[in-house]
DNA sequence: TAAAAATACTCCATAGGTATTTTAT
DNA sequence: ATAAAATACCTATGGAGTATTTTTA
């Protein structure tokens, strides 16, 4: 018994004449009175009376039927999951993200996953990295996606760094201390600042840069997960953005924000995606790793 | 894709390595190998990612996995019901019953089906023959079983004819009519006549036998469906009952009961068991031959 | 170095095709 | 006489075995 000869005796069933069904399933006609021989030979019992040139299902045939239409829909259940996977649709895809990261993707992705209408089953995971690492070791997740620097260098883990991100200082259009062709720390700290979460790596940076006053726990008055928010927030007042400065690019391209020269300039931050080696990718990562690429660029 | 390398995949997966595997699936490594290598292929993507000697399911793997747990069951399913008919337990059978076999049969039949524990799904049938006969005849019927008078003899019906059973007159042990050594009908007919619906050929032969005034509507004084009942009434009353002396057989045995010497003597009654020709039989119907056979007896 | 998996090769059973015969209308 | 199914015969392929090599812990 298998899969082709429980297909060949439900287009049988369905047909009514070997004749038939042997054309519909592209086989010929001997072949498939042979096929069904078998199958009754294995199975024990007839499955169709050959009363003349009419064909009879049997009571024997007919609970065979039922279950064999059973095996044959899970069978292309089966087939119709893989060509959804392979075509990158579909699966289940468990991400962590750093909280910029996080700032950046949570909303497209889910808006992606959403579009995949339950096809694809995304879980998004925040908090701290090495949670999220050992979360990814112990293959609770499937890739992460955060700043490279907070990936022990020497790990089993294969980064894939993507393109750099300036940061920096944003303020809306015709902001006051837009007007000055250079500034210093002290000269934004003069207005609400609003960033993200700082990772312990982005304090030091940031504390190396601009002396102990830069310390996020000193310098914000908005921290907020949200980016897309944030910046609304900054057009419309005097508040200025500090971070990366991609999620800004549209309302930057359309005048409504410009970036502060403030010096020394901040270095560029590093993300990669993170996973482990060796794995071959989840189908659906290819779609996400569009929507990454997409996302976190300049 | 076929169930072989399903149910391969689906024992490597819970083996974790392919030496393992193939030893449960009594199948050599290499063979267990090539198998996965084959379905990896036609599926298009990985299952199994090899890390060294540690063999570890990729995601893709384990939405196939699911699905491919799902074939297996249906397949094993199909199996279990097929050896289940096989041996004649399970399955669904509808039977329609003339009224002395109804009468007869339908309580043993039932308790059978009962016994079996909801595998069996059995469907008496009652009511005209006539009907019955179209009944089987377009399929809603697998077997009748009734008085083989009552199936035209030039039909396309297969008759298996059951032994003969006796007709005759019981009543209780120490009945007035049991003394003398021959009875005419209207000896019998000073008791109340306890009896089956008859079928126009019994009426016919009754009155062949004994004159217009055995006509049932005349002479019976209890018509009952319930045999047992019946019979049981007997036992302890006046009451004589006429009809196949079979389903007395324990109470006459027991000198319960005794035949009364009513001369001339009725011709035994012939029952069939009627299909259409040429059909197989449903597995279950042998279960339910026996029993005919047991309880249609002298 | 040992254990696990992959590869090379050989063999046979199975499934499919074509040509033909049998059977029932 | 015709149409449907079964049978005979041939071929190609898939799947299994044994022997061996490759790989990694």
């Amino acid at each position: 018994m298998n899969l082709q000869k429980l297909r060949h005796f439900v287009a049988l069933a369905e047909a009514g004449t070997f004749t038939r069904a042997a054309e519909r399933i592209h086989l010929t006609q001997p072949a498939l009175s042979r096929s069904i021989a078998q199958l009754e030979a294995e199975l024990g019992l007839k499955l169709i009376d050959r009363i003349g040139k009419k064909n009879e299902i049997t009571a024997f045939g007919r609970a065979v039927l039922e279950h064999a239409r059973h095996v044959v829909f899970e069978a292309d259940e089966l087939s119709r999951v893989v060509a959804m996977q392979r075509g990158g649709a579909g699966g289940r895809i468990r991400v962590g993200l750093g909280s910029t990261p996080s700032a950046v993707l949570a909303a497209p992705l889910l808006a992606y996953a959403t579009r995949q209408q339950r096809r694809l089953r995304l879980t998004l995971a925040r908090g701290p990295i090495p949670q999220q690492v050992t979360a990814l070791r112990e293959r609770r997740l499937d890739m992460l996606v955060v700043e490279s620097s907070s990936i022990p260098p020497t790990s089993d883990l294969s980064l894939e760094i993507l393109p750099p991100l300036r940061v920096g200082f944003l303020a809306r259009r015709g902001h006051p201390a837009a007007r000055r062709k250079r500034l210093s720390f002290s000269d934004v700290a003069l207005y609400p600042l609003a960033s993200t979460i700082h990772s312990e790596a982005q304090t030091r940076g940031l504390i190396a840069n601009y002396g102990p006053r830069a310390h996020p726990d000193e310098s914000l008055t908005i921290v907020c997960e949200d980016i897309a928010s944030m910046i609304d927030c900054v057009v419309s007042t005097n508040t200025v953005y500090f971070g990366i400065v991609a999620p800004a690019r549209e309302k930057i391209e359309a005048k409504l924000l410009v970036e502060l020269p403030v010096r020394p300039e901040i270095k560029p931050s590093l993300f990669a995606i993170v996973r482990l080696p060796g794995r071959s990718e989840p189908p659906a990562l290819s779609a996400i790793r569009d929507i990454v690429y997409k996302q976190m660029r300049d």
